[in-house]
DNA sequence: CGCCCATGTCAAAAATAATTAACATGGGTT
DNA sequence: AACCCATGTTAATTATTTTTGACATGGGCG
């Protein structure tokens, strides 16, 4: 399972208020849907260029979109 | 070689404001001193777990440390 | 019901990040 | 010169992320 990640995210919110299915968003930032659903659900702590490659499509911060939330 | 990383950062320049060493400061949020080297030269594109641990030891936004500088 | 579509999930493989253990270089100091 | 110390760098390995391909589920709609 690997240990808890320390950080959350708003993407499913911000994409779902863009209607976008997670497929489009993996394909506007060049990963897959698989990773996209990864992402959501806090799987695993994503690469930060794919971070900024969300926040920027998103046209936010990349603090608004991941928090940390834990040590 | 790899692709050329589409991120910049200024860990060196805040982690010297400090007195910081590499080794010191890889001690400090949980990596080796040669990743922060390979960080310090963009060598890859860290975690973004890694990135937030950087931004809160210099108590900075994640973007003030990291920024896109390119496609 | 049957058919899409979006999402969840899984296993195996590929790609990339990070570690470990070396050795090299240059600056400063004695 | 000899000695530290911080940094650079590299090869080999391990860990983690991401991809690929597959199959499952539930909702909406004909």
């Amino acid at each position: 399972m690997g240990r808890p990640s320390p950080l959350g995210n708003r993407v499913r919110e911000l994409r779902e208020e863009r209607g976008m299915t997670q497929a489009e968003l993996g394909e506007a930032i060049g990963v897959t849907r698989q990773t996209v659903a990864a992402i959501e659900q806090n799987r695993y702590s994503p690469s930060l260029e794919s971070a900024f490659r969300i926040a920027r499509l998103f046209e936010r911060g990349v603090e608004d979109v991941f928090y940390w939330s834990g040590s």
